[in-house]
DNA sequence: TTGTACGCGTTATCAT
DNA sequence: ATGATAACGCGTACAA
């Protein structure tokens, strides 16, 4: 009974190696742990078996007893959206060289992060979970997963915000968006630019409110008029209409501040196709992030950069750390931005 | 000692629930099992308690009985392609409604799909396997994950694939390129186009090498010259690149077929803004894939488009009657391609 | 409907 | 360096 059973492909086990290397499961267990003590040659011997019966250790029952899943959750509202379908790229990668296997869970996209979710997830005990949606309060995510690092990501005022949110209990990355705001601005207003829209992203996005707040602040401190906000969702469709309506029914401006990338992809395409007016000529345009999209040539977009690696290794930091010593003090990472300078002003 | 441990926060297990709720453990397992009976009332309140403890059942440990781990690996190169992060959006957002969570890997770009991979991978025993990757044998693949469901995509004349491959044991997809490379080629054709020119994607990629040769095949049976076939690799870099050598080195085409959108996007650019050609005026383009990226007005592009829906509904469709039926035979899904007419033709 | 006993595959503990 | 034993948290057969 416990020696063959009927399904079709029966999973190497540890036992099985054991048996057919002549030696204890325990010793099995040994071989594939670096640290633990085991004769080198059998160590190899078992190795050797174990690589011909196709036994790998099964992750499950190992996480059981040691309270390590290797597995990170990754919580996105669109993978398909070019910047985090690049970070989760990165991520991946970086993750999968120490050891770890990504969770994908998608959360709806009017990030509405319901507790079902969280509940679900929590059932596969990750080690850490990486949450791109951030309007999650840090009480409520740590308090589902109790084994997971919960790590956010929040920006410039790091303090206050951090005090508002009680959020300086845990880990955090803070990207400093307002360098590369400053010398964005700066190169609208050296090229003329007097009356500045911004194209705003979802409305309960943290990034985006703090984009247009601190481009408020920027050009006030510049001497500039406020920005006419035109709200947005991130989109290109969204983009492309809020352009034309600014255009048609609204007055118009002579610079438009994105709130990401793909949003001013939109923008350009309605100016130069429907509304019949030069970038950067009428209308100057700059966006956020510096996906690969930005450089193709229709496009050639100047844009504020925010250093995908640099990022993804600070994040990963952050995780193995808390890892590695859970009860260590908090931890921040700061990341700054700056401005890559193209064709779409000037 | 296995009272109280001094771990910071302390998972609820089972038996907390049902020593909170006067019940016994069993009880607790039944009650997040639908199938199980119990009386309504008394789940009722289990679950309540459950709720209010924060606990959900451990997968691992329940996956070590019940021999389901609730996770489908899905192995892809790119997450950041347009076309891929589509896909496992999509299915990621179908299998997490079925219950199911999406374990990601990534491969290296050069398709080397090496068995560390798969032996890591295999750990974590998934359910069920997509494997977008489409050069990897399916006996190396099941001959590694003993629990999973390999899934093929494979091209068009699927039987003569099957055979030679030795694949016909599988579920697999088929999807049938040859009708929208036929409505694409007779547009060409209808606006006069004689020199067709293929930009190749990855040449290790099945899709690619399928494409060429339907293409190759439609212009023989419509009277037109082969095509000029071009290397690339799916990437924008590389076609603007290509298409740059084909006009400047060589001898040019009146029609360029690319082997996917962003290659197409990369044509066209280096056409207009390098070449200084029209599009499509000088020179027709043609994509593959139809991502949302290809109805943005600077391409506005002619393109075959795979379904997307159709596509992930099938590939769930496929696995979900795999984990139903493990002994069933080998079903084959099929999915038709379909061009789409948009302004870089005629 | 409910409870008992056992096993899933692995590692930690404590021996030797 | 090695081996025996006891967990880890859960589901399932079986009995009640």
């Amino acid at each position: 009974m416990s020696e063959r059973n009927d399904r079709k492909v029966t999973r190497a086990t540890a036992d099985l190696v054991a048996r057919e290397a002549n030696v204890s499961r325990i010793a099995v267990s040994r071989a594939f742990n670096p640290n633990a003590s085991l004769k080198p040659e059998k160590r190899d011997r078992i190795l050797k078996i174990a690589r011909e019966l196709n036994y790998t250790p099964d992750m499950a029952a190992r996480s059981l007893v040691t309270r390590r899943s290797h597995l990170v959750g990754m919580i996105v509202p669109d993978v398909c959206s070019p910047w985090e379908s690049q970070e989760i790229d990165a991520l991946t990668t970086a993750l999968q060289a120490e050891g770890f296997a990504t969770l994908l869970f998608k959360v709806k996209a009017d990030f509405s992060m319901d507790q079902t979710l969280l509940t679900y997830m929590r059932g596969f005990n990750p080690d850490s979970v990486i949450a791109f949606t951030e309007n999650v309060e840090p009480a409520v995510l740590s308090g589902f997963l109790d084994r997971a690092v919960p790590v956010y990501i929040i920006y410039d005022d790091a303090e206050e915000f951090a005090a508002k949110r009680s959020t300086s209990l845990y880990d955090r990355l803070v990207v400093r968006q307002k360098e590369g705001i400053e010398q964005a601005v700066a190169l609208l207003q050296g090229y003329g630019a007097r009356r500045v829209a911004y194209l705003g992203g979802k409305r309960q996005s943290l990034a985006n409110t703090e984009r247009e707040r601190i481009i408020t602040q920027v050009l006030a401190e510049r001497g500039m008029a406020p920005p006419v906000v035109v709200p947005g969702d991130y989109t290109y469709d969204t983009a492309y209409r809020a352009t034309l309506d600014l255009f048609r029914v609204g007055d118009g401006a002579d610079a438009i501040f994105a709130s990401n990338d793909v949003a001013a992809f939109g923008a350009i395409d309605a100016l130069r196709h429907e509304l019949s007016l030069s970038v950067p000529g009428d209308v100057k345009v700059v966006g956020f992030d510096d996906i690969p999209q930005s450089h193709w040539k229709s496009y050639n977009l100047t844009t504020v950069r925010i250093d995908l690696a640099d990022r993804v290794r600070a994040l990963v930091r952050l995780i193995l750390r808390r890892l590695k010593t859970p009860g260590a003090d908090p931890l921040v990472e700061t990341l700054s931005t700056r401005l890559v300078v193209r064709g779409t002003v000037g």
